[in-house]
DNA sequence: TTTCAACACGAAAACGTTTGCGTAACGCAA
DNA sequence: TTGCGTTACGCAAACGTTTTCGTGTTGAAA
């Protein structure tokens, strides 16, 4: 077992001094052709690679990029890992994983972790706890430590950073209006509670797409879903829920569904009270997974580009870290929004 | 906007030296109380944290798995990280995840560059194409350097590193049992190419619990899809091949698919040819993801435990990262196996 | 012969830690 | 006064780089 070679072992190997290996490695008109070439042949002979870690140490950046989310057994999440391995690659960074799993502890413990020299920047997507407690001291001090951080798709607006979000009301006003052009006139939407602020701004999208078409809101028929019910354990609960709806509101023809599982349980509710899709019930849903384009019937879903997110946020961090450098610090922060667009399948007209 | 601090600047502000400080944040019995005290004050009130990367060059180790994956946006994938992330976590690591594609080249560069001193050790499993070529050499390089390997799912026996897999034959055995047990006398295969280790030895307990069974196995019964056709663009060209199937064997009552995919889209050309499931056609599947769970009819399906698996792999590298310390080299290698079990649905009687 | 570039290289500092060892100052016993 | 043991601290090395600056050796011009 050949440990790892230094500078150090190959200026010894070669007598020479190590400031001697390293220029000549680095091609310095200062070293003679002769030796240049000796200690490249040496370097490669033995698979000579710098250190990372010193290199870091030495130059006070690790290319490396931390990315924090609330977990990654996500469509949506692993999709913007996804794009912001793809470019940070590219661009000669690591990406570093940390999962709050929801909760505000994790997501600090997690932020201190690599704040510590680990990493150059971050990006994140804040945990539901987090939004809930609305504690994002953090967020502050990790950007007051001279640290940038790029949030996506669950941002807060008062934190100064680059943001990445989707139109969330703009693309519910989508999928509404798609019921709505397909001829249904008692729109159901199932949500989740108002600290979560996609389903908050979807719902409004929902609310504004019926006051487009002068069609008035009832209280009935809007479904707001504890979170905790996203996880399995409580399918059947969310079954429950759902078959009240239906139950109480038999006139329902259309429902906008914030979320996938909520979709596909909707039409299985359905389904269940004799209900065929999409003639006698149209869905439509948020975010284009797995589910949505390969359930039967597949589903309209409005789609977030989840990879395009990805890909944004990396750049725009790592346009920052590279501009620190020389510029000033540029203390004007970007707020890019992705397009959604409406992916229609059979769940619909 | 205020730097981190370092030793250095609680140094030169309190009038004493480095090592002081460092001594005395320590709780040092060399350092006065008086002292002592001091300087903690001072850290708490600065905030001080030691910088991660100086530890990391002065310890020779980062307290960091890199982890090498063909993909992220896979429901087995993620669920591994999460396990791997967890025990990464709670054993004091931090977790670098680096996607190959599943292509041999993305594969080599990303182990190049976390192997330079920015990780510990890997956990992995391996592109497709890497085991098509069967070009192992940067795994054994890697290893030959002293950098610790762990392989998941994918593994090839011939590397020298401990090994996390799930029993495919006995999953795949399982499987076709609870189909033969449920009556089927004609059950197909839905597979991959043969290069595909899990593809292969899935197909393999496929044949095996048919000669339990005393079954004949039919090559007209065994479908090998050509890998690609996973991507979605393909879909198409996996619903014809599937439709050929079961309309040159009208009577196959009973299908083993290795992957959810296979199953649903099995499932819905099924029932475009006027099958009924479970009562015309039973279904199983690998892989216990959201698919299975959520669509409708719900799969049948082998589950493969993946986030134990990670857990498995992140406690057995971590493991031997911290007996290398102290003990010798262990040069015995563990080969853990997961157990699977069949998690009944509606797509079988 | 002297002087001075040009050349080719080495020494040392710096990044931020930890730690073994040396030592000044002090008190106290001989 | 000498000697010795504590106590409380500082020095310096080490981890592996890069880079600035200094310097000894040439060869050639004056």
């Amino acid at each position: 077992m050949k440990r790892k070679v230094t500078l150090k072992q190959i200026a010894k190997e070669l007598d020479v001094s190590i400031s001697t290996v390293s220029k000549a490695l680095r091609n310095s008109i200062e070293i003679s052709e002769d030796t240049r070439q000796k200690v490249q042949a040496f370097a490669k002979l033995y698979n000579y690679r710098p250190n990372n870690i010193a290199l870091s140490l030495k130059n006070r950046k690790t290319k490396t990029i931390g990315i924090i989310i609330p977990e990654i057994v996500h469509y949506f999440f692993s999709k913007v890992i996804t794009g912001i391995e793809l470019v940070a690659n590219k661009r000669g960074y690591n990406v570093i994983v940390g999962l709050s799993n929801e909760s505000f502890d994790k997501e600090v413990i997690n932020m201190q972790m690599l704040a510590n020299g680990s990493i150059d920047g971050f990006i994140l997507s804040i945990a539901k706890e987090t939004l809930q407690q609305q504690d994002y001291h953090h967020f502050i001090e990790t950007i007051n430590q001279g640290m940038p951080i790029v949030m996506f798709d669950r941002v807060v607006n008062e934190i100064p950073c680059d943001k990445v979000i989707v139109d969330d009301v703009k693309g519910a006003k989508k999928a509404v209006g798609k019921l709505i052009s397909g001829g249904c006139k008692h729109i159901a939407i199932i949500t989740t509670k108002d600290y979560v602020s996609v389903g908050k701004l979807r719902t409004q999208g929902y609310l504004e797409a019926l006051e487009d078409h002068k069609i008035n809101p009832k209280a009935s028929l809007i479904l707001k879903i504890e979170d905790k019910l996203l996880s399995d354990d409580h399918l059947d609960k969310l079954e429950n829920e759902i078959e009240q709806l239906f139950k109480s509101n038999t006139a329902i023809d259309g429902v906008f569904a914030v979320n996938e599982l909520y979709a596909v349980t909707a039409i299985k509710v359905a389904r269940k009270l004799g209900l065929e899709i999409p003639k006698s019930l149209q869905v439509v849903s948020f975010t284009d997974g797995v589910l949505s384009k390969h359930s039967t019937p597949s589903l309209t879903t409005v789609s977030q580009h989840g990879q395009e997110i990805g890909e944004k946020s990396a750049n725009l961090l790592i346009n920052r870290l590279e501009l620190d450098e020389n510029d000033e610090d540029e203390e004007i922060f970007e707020t890019v929004v992705i397009e959604t667009n409406l992916i229609e399948r059979e769940s619909t007209k």
